[in-house]
DNA sequence: CGTGTTGTTCAGTT
DNA sequence: TAACTGAACAACAC
C-alpha cells in the first residue's frame, strides 16, 4: 500500500542496511520488472556501495558510488530485507544480495519498477515532474500550487505534479481531517480552508510515517475503509462512498460540507 | 464470469 | 491548454 509514508519506511529500511556495505549480488527473479535495463546491464551495481538513499514523493533513489536504483512500487511493492539466504516468496523479482543481508524488492501485481539511472539528470529524467514533498510543503506554498489549479481538490492532491506523495487514501484522510469535501474546487478555497488542509496534511503525514503506513485505529478515516456500513469517527453518521477521479472516495457528507 | 483494488500513463474527448 | 474519462497494466480475492 504505498503512498508517502510507505515509501520513507522503505527509505529507512535502505539506509539502515544497504548504505556502506557492497553489493555482493542481484538475482533478477522476473525482468519484467525492469523498465529501462536488464538483468545483464542491472550486473553494473554488482560490488558498488550504496551512499545514499532519497525519497521524493512515492519514489526511492538509491545513490552508489555507480549508477542509482530507482524504485516505484505502484499499488503492491514493498521492500524488506532478510538474512541471506531465507526462502523466496513467489512475489519476489529483485534481490539485492549483502554481506549478510538481502534486500527484496517484491511486488504481486508488478506496476510498479526498477530502473537504473547513470548521473542526476536520468534520476529526474525517470522520475518526471514532481512538486514539493507532501511532508515539508509551506502553506504559502500549498496555496499557491492549489491557487493554480482549476480541478477538484481531491484530484489535484492525487497530482503528484502539484504536491509529491499523496495517493487515495491519503488525500481522502488529509481532506476529512480538515473538514474540506473532495468535489470542491481546488482554486476556491479560502485561506482558512488552506490552512485546514495544511495543518491536516502536516499531521497525518507525520503520524502516518511514524506508524509506516496509514494507521487503521479507530480516530483515522481509514479505519473505515472496508467497512459495509463505514461511519464517521468523529460525528458518527454514516460516510459516503463515491467514485471520484476514478477511484474510490470516502468522505463524511456532514463533517465535510 | 463478473467486480474491485492503495498507482501511473496514455488516448481520446470536452 | 487544462482537465476529465476510461482503459490498460497484472494478479488476486470474493
Amino acid at each position: 500500500m504505498p503512498e508517502l509514508p510507505d515509501v520513507e519506511n522503505y527509505r529507512r529500511l535502505l539506509a539502515a542496511h544497504l548504505i556502506g556495505s557492497v553489493l555482493l549480488r542481484i538475482d533478477v527473479l522476473d525482468a519484467s520488472v525492469l523498465r529501462n535495463t536488464t538483468p545483464r546491464h542491472m550486473e553494473k551495481m554488482v560490488e558498488r556501495t550504496f551512499r545514499h538513499v532519497d525519497r521524493r514523493g512515492k519514489w526511492l533513489v538509491a545513490f552508489s558510488d555507480g549508477p542509482a536504483l530507482v524504485l516505484h512500487f505502484g499499488m503492491t511493492g514493498s521492500l524488506l530485507v532478510t538474512p541471506c539466504g531465507a526462502s523466496r516468496d513467489r512475489y519476489d523479482r529483485v534481490v539485492l544480495v549483502g554481506e549478510h543481508e538481502e534486500v527484496r524488492y517484491r511486488d504481486p501485481r508488478k506496476l510498479g519498477g526498477v530502473w537504473l539511472a547513470e548521473g542526476a539528470s536520468a534520476v529526474d529524467d525517470v522520475i518526471g515532474p514532481q512538486g514539493p514533498d507532501g511532508r515539508t510543503v509551506s502553506r504559502r506554498e500549498l496555496a499557491l500550487r492549489l491557487g493554480d489549479r482549476r480541478g477538484g481538490i481531491k484530484p489535484v492532491l492525487m497530482d503528484q505534479r502539484v504536491i509529491a506523495g499523496l495517493g487515495n487514501m491519503l488525500s481522502d484522510e488529509v481532506l476529512w481531517r480538515a473538514c474540506v469535501d473532495p468535489t470542491r474546487s481546488a482554486s476556491a478555497l479560502d485561506d482558512h480552508a488552506v490552512e485546514r488542509l495544511h495543518r491536516s496534511l502536516r499531521d497525518v503525514l507525520r503520524r502516518s510515517v511514524r506508524a509506516g503506513r496509514i494507521p487503521r485505529t479507530s480516530s483515522w478515516l481509514s479505519s473505515q475503509r472496508d467497512e459495509d456500513q463505514p461511519v464517521c469517527p468523529r460525528c458518527h453518521q454514516r460516510l459516503e462512498r463515491r467514485t471520484i477521479a476514478g477511484r474510490t472516495s470516502l468522505s463524511c457528507p456532514i463533517c465535510q460540507r
